[in-house]
DNA sequence: GAATGGATACTCGGATACGAGCTGTCCGAGTAAAATGGG
DNA sequence: CCCATTTTACTCGGACAGCTCGTATCCGAGTATCCATTC
């Protein structure tokens, strides 16, 4: 099990949105950047995290993304879910059907106990991203580290190195 | 994020298993044909249990696998790591590492409060999984399917179909 | 009949191909800004 | 000087390869069983 690596720079490139002034957008290619990431590709997980109604998006110059609404009504769950998909973990293939007895008119997702044991572990996971928003690790962060938020704004806004 | 598929054979396997009497062992190839499964696959899955310690192999005529400890201190917990490793599934790379005022001498990991909300969620998924037994599913399946036993029992110490 | 040695068949175990999905890259459609020419 | 029009440059967006890891398979090492042979 696996986790796509893009959820960690979307994480990062959220983070890095929120220190921005409200509006301001960012380029891929300079979020990229900013911790040497190869830019179509970042380019690519902030699409998904668009299409999920995260970010906004506008074309052409003075373009780029922006957080679509606050900090503090974005998730971890929410950025997760956009880039890795809803399909949970573990999914159950029914492998009772295929046993003696098994049944093609049967849910085995809904009444195998494993299966249902395992979604409820998986429950406890996404309840947890879901109890933490982005305004709380941005928080967390300014917290322990209150240089931060200028520096970050400072080296966006400064001119191209 | 995709889940081995070979943790639900195990699951269900081990559970199988539980219902043969205490000290008979069961071949993969038979285990492999109650769920119509690829036998040398499971094989592989039963091998990484038996390494985890959680099964006892014995090769040879009537030799096969069974489960090396009581149903009541083996946790849902212990068979995924054991097929899955015990590599988390979010892996933090450390773009904090890349990026500007990164050091290469800071375990970013740890640091990092994005890995940390990360790393929570997941320990939460873990603490939920070590918390079911193997016997507290036994015990559900036996509660809601009282037939389920003998009836897998009958299965397994039938003559080969 | 009992014991012994060997042959046998069966099981796990690891080494070996195949394929899906993540990773990485490219170029085109669309847009806002800037440049340009005219009034 | 101001405005309309054209040009330009820049951005996202989706379509196209490469590669790692999960999936599937095969054959060999080792062992308990069974059988033939001998005492």
């Amino acid at each position: 099990m696996r986790m796509n690596e893009g959820v960690e720079w979307a994480l990062h490139s959220c983070l890095n949105l929120s220190w921005l002034e409200p509006g301001e957008a960012m380029t891929a290619a300079r979020l990229a950047a900013f911790y040497d990431l190869p830019a179509a590709y970042l380019n690519k997980q902030l699409q998904a995290l668009a299409r999920a109604g995260i970010l906004t998006s506008t074309p052409g110059p003075r373009g780029g993304f922006r957080l679509a609404r606050a900090p503090e009504r974005i998730t971890l769950l929410d950025v997760v879910t956009a880039i890795e998909g809803a399909t949970p973990a573990f999914r159950c293939e029914g492998v009772l059907r295929n046993g003696p007895g098994g049944r093609d008119d049967v849910d085995y997702a809904k009444l195998c106990v494993v299966s249902q044991s395992m979604h409820r572990a998986e429950l406890a996971w996404r309840k947890e991203l879901a109890g933490q928003t982005l305004a709380d690790v941005k928080a967390t962060v300014e917290r322990r580290y209150p240089e931060t938020p200028a520096r970050t704004r400072s080296w966006f806004t400064s001119p191209r190195a």
